[in-house]
DNA sequence: GAGCGAATTTAGCCATGACTAAATCCAATG
DNA sequence: CATTGGATTTAGTCATGGCTAAATTCGCTC
């Protein structure tokens, strides 16, 4: 069995690595801060993952997950997604509340309480921010969303995934109506990175900042 | 925040208090059983404890857990029983495997989802192995029961509570009825600490070994 | 009251995963 | 191509919670 420090260091170098432009490597100071760790104790957990094959490191440059790692990181992913879903429709919680709760328990539960879950919820492929559940075997899906900060003038999307990082900009998106499905039309891009004025769903419209914007990803409505 | 590991201390050395006659100190050698760990390593922690102020430590004696110690202990136990009985209703597991799942959980949860799964229960008294559940001000209700396995010939009783510490007895007890609220009849006696021979609900019959009959808790039904 | 044996504690060690301070590397700049 | 500053690694330390082996204590028996 991994550490429960193992398995959250392979979660964030997950989530990093596809944060980050395909085939760059993750580099010791992104996962440090992630992490909220010095730099020399990620460089020591790098240098014991690496021991035990779950990545590769190239020193002074990055790391990158070997299979395995990937394989470990997605069981995690699985556990918290799943967790934060069953915690959103089975207990009440509130969108911003699940992360945390679902960050340690997702060391805790077991494989038979992850199916159990699993089946409770109707096999969901989805998680309660929208983001790809991984399957039992390690598949996850590939969304092609955008970003709502990219949009342009005059287009209209559905929302269907946000960043679960800040629960502060969750509440503040959940009070104005920008949840999942919610359709959004951009009225109008401020210039100098200035915020976007948006309709929301049919009568509402907001003035959205563009940091807000861009932890916002959303399929285009066919024009 | 208590350690996951002072956490399980604090919890057995309640459970032991409790097991023990009143007023006997629990031993470093039934700490370090109950924990599978060294007897050194169990005087480590003891002295931790004691440190913290969880416990009084006579040298040589024993230990016996401070107010603080028991509060503590008693919050863990809540976790611990109110988490067995959301497995057992809300998830569909078996009586004989909640123990072990709630072992890790109960240190994993926040207070809200004590509070949520406490409300979704109805606000229990009781776990799912009969055991009294601490209130969250830290009271516990006291049973007077007694244990099967002293029962005399003739006597009619009702099965309140059952040791949650081996799940192939829970198993084994399943088969056969013996779950809680059940009527049972003791119609013979053997000698020797051999079997008792009881009578199990209405039409069934058993002959059930003393080591098991000492597990299970019960009240007497009016003669 | 001496001695014995079991329980307990002490001493010293190890793994894990943090930290700070210091050394080192490397890419960008002049 | 030498310099330099930021990123990274190394070195050394600490807290936690295990372990074994050795020393100590205590209750019991002779
Ligand atoms: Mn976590
Ligand atoms: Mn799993
Ligand atoms: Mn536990
Ligand atoms: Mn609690």
């Amino acid at each position: 069995m991994l550490s429960e420090a193992v398995q959250d260091y392979l979660k964030s170098i997950y989530k990093l690595s596809h944060a980050s432009q395909a085939g760059e490597m993750v580099t010791t100071s992104l996962i440090a801060e992630r992490m909220q760790v010095s730099a020399a104790s990620a460089t020591n957990m790098i240098k014991k993952l690496a021991e035990l094959r779950l990545l590769d490191h190239t020193p002074y440059q990055g790391v990158e997950l070997t299979p395995t790692g990937v394989k470990m990181a997605l069981e995690i992913v699985r556990h918290h997604r799943l967790l934060e879903l069953y915690l959103r429709q089975s207990l009440g919680y509130d969108w911003d509340q699940v992360d945390a709760e679902a960050d340690r328990l997702e060391h805790a539960i077991s494989e038979d309480f992850e199916d159990r879950i699993d089946r409770a919820l109707g096999f969901p492929t989805v998680g309660a921010h929208g983001e790809p559940i991984p399957s039992k075997e390690g598949d996850i899906a590939v969304h092609n969303y955008r970003r709502l900060a990219d949009m342009a003038e005059g287009e209209r999307c559905w929302i269907r995934q946000v960043s679960d990082r800040d629960p502060a900009l969750l509440r503040y998106l959940d009070e104005h109506g920008l949840i999942l499905g919610t359709e959004v039309e951009i009225r109008e891009r401020a210039p100098f990175r200035g915020p976007l004025r948006i309709a929301i769903g049919v009568d509402r419209e907001h003035h959205l900042g563009l940091e807000a914007a861009e932890q916002i990803y959303v399929e285009i409505a066919a024009a």
